[in-house]
DNA sequence: TATTGTTATACTCTATAACTATA
DNA sequence: TATAGTTATAGAGTATAACAATA
């Protein structure tokens, strides 16, 4: 046995290698989004705001499940590097209508490219039936714990919701 | 498509699923050990102590990369719940050696039981020929991510490591 | 002069709550 | 009176650096 000590549950367990295999992969995909100048939960972020153009900046927060206070900073970091707008609302003038602009949505593209160069990198060596067999293993597994399909999890745990890791 | 959008890369991607999971089993593993009074770092130095007792404290930050400022705390929560003891080095007197109490050791190895349950209800469903399937792929990605066996990542990237989760 | 462990401190991140302007 | 967004603030967590004792 390796001098190394497991330090979460066993070693070769199922378990222990998800967790350390998605903290890999969670901290490859920041560094690499951060070539792009964005943090994971910028790019989080542009997404949500891609999903429908001009959602207010409540609606948003309420799908990331994060609070108004820090949707503000992040909001302020991408505007002020030009990759989203604050618009008016038509009738209400409290509220504002966030957008991509073209170089947002630019950044945004790029970013996806990356990620699916890092799912090559990830998956390599692996055939096609390989990986659907992987995927269906996990599947299930997320099934196990509870994960639905499109789920964000519960954010009652003082965890930050995985959405922004 | 669900109305829930993506957050990192592709949504029924290994690289997102992964981190999903790792996130989620991570969490579940952090509840778990909340019930013995303990976070999983602690778990972590109960474990890196039980390796071989009466290591110093800075060999043991150096084995869990932790800064030796970190380490006074969490041992000193550890000491005050009667789960490892301070000794001192018989030649020098500026070292402390790190020893588990014999609770120490019966509150470690009910984490450990608690752990193989987590493991338990993470494979439900699994057979043992699918269970070694999906071990063996996910031990080509960890090679793929170059995360060898035993290995914890490095730590100049201003994330924590893994280890302490 | 170097090293072990400790303490002090500064920094980041996050969330709660107070505040403003509108409704 | 309630709501959208903002600002202020307090707390946790972490790391760096100064420090004391010892080598």
């Amino acid at each position: 046995m390796s001098e190394q000590e497991q330090v979460g549950p066993n070693r070769q367990s199922v378990g222990f290698t998800l967790s350390q295999l998605g903290f890999a992969t969670s901290r490859r995909f920041g560094e690499i989004v951060a070539t792009l100048g964005l943090e994971p939960r910028h790019f989080a972020l542009l997404r949500a705001v891609r999903v429908a153009d001009g959602q207010s900046q409540q609606a948003i927060a309420e799908r990331l499940r994060i609070p108004a206070s820090t949707m503000v900073s992040l909001i302020d970091h991408l505007e002020s590097e030009g990759l989203l707008e604050r618009q008016p609302h038509p009738t209400d003038r409290r509220t504002r209508l966030l957008h991509l602009t073209s170089r947002g949505a630019e950044v945004l593209e790029q970013a996806t490219i990356l990620g699916a160069e890092l799912e090559g990198s990830i998956c390599a060596g692996l055939s096609t039936a390989e990986r659907e067999t992987l995927l269906g293993l996990l599947a299930r597994i997320a099934g196990n714990i509870g994960i639905a399909d499109g789920e964000l999890p519960d954010h009652g745990t003082g965890q930050r919701p995985e959405a922004l890791q």
